[in-house]
DNA sequence: CAGATACTTAACCAATCGGTAAGGTAATGC
DNA sequence: GCATTACCTTACCGATTGGTTAAGTATCTG
């Protein structure tokens, strides 16, 4: 199981053509084939694009017969998007902070609310 | 300078050395040595991730005398957001078609609530 | 001026990425 | 049975990553 880290969740989507998967499956499922005709690339090079989109948690692949449907993972761009909002409200709060560290040397005493 | 893009942007805070770089400075600017202090890694590695996350739009390099200053962007992980948000949302738009695809086929994990 | 400090650059290394081509396996169809 | 289809695997390639050490540059400081 997986174990899903933000490392492999935020590297699936660093590239523009896993991207362009994610936004196809977003319509719904698809099966390898139609992935590949859908980026203009190889199969095997989907299927490489696949084992970084399975390992970052995003896409899960179901054969049956010797068809394999690609699905999004409802849910596996949480952990992402929860980090990146929390870590922008931390600046959020400490905009004050930073605009006077901007302009002056502040001393940050461990005043955290 | 730029053109900032999602790829860069991802595969920079796709490395949790990097994210750890991101929540200190959310605490305020820091210099590299206080960087590769806090990372426990050496200056130059230090200066490899920052190229990437400069690359990737969420610091800013400052040179005062000997010393430079890394501070966070504001906003920088906006674009990110919402590209996950809205790609998010679109799931939600497709749940239902997913939800009838998905209970066409059992779960075979005993843990159902 | 001499030396320490802060950063930069260069060279090197092992590992991974993104793509290819070629060959292999299993299911489907005539 | 035989050919086709759909996917998987392997092997190879150039490029990039992430880390190191070592040497270089610029700025304080005593």
């Amino acid at each position: 199981m997986p174990a899903i880290s933000l490392d492999a969740t935020a590297a699936a989507i660093a590239s523009e053509p896993r991207r362009r998967i994610v936004e196809r499956l977003a319509t719904g499922p698809a099966s390898v084939t139609d992935l590949a005709a859908h980026l203009s690339v190889s199969v095997p090079a989907v299927l490489k694009h696949l084992d970084r989109l399975v390992d970052g948690g995003l896409v899960t692949r179901v054969k049956d017969g010797r068809v394999v449907t690609v699905s999004l993972v409802p849910g596996s761009l949480e952990m992402l998007v929860e980090w990146a909002t929390r870590t922008r409200l931390f600046w959020a709060n400490h905009l004050d902070r930073y605009a006077a560290h901007l302009h002056s040397q502040a001393s940050p005493d461990g005043s955290t609310p």
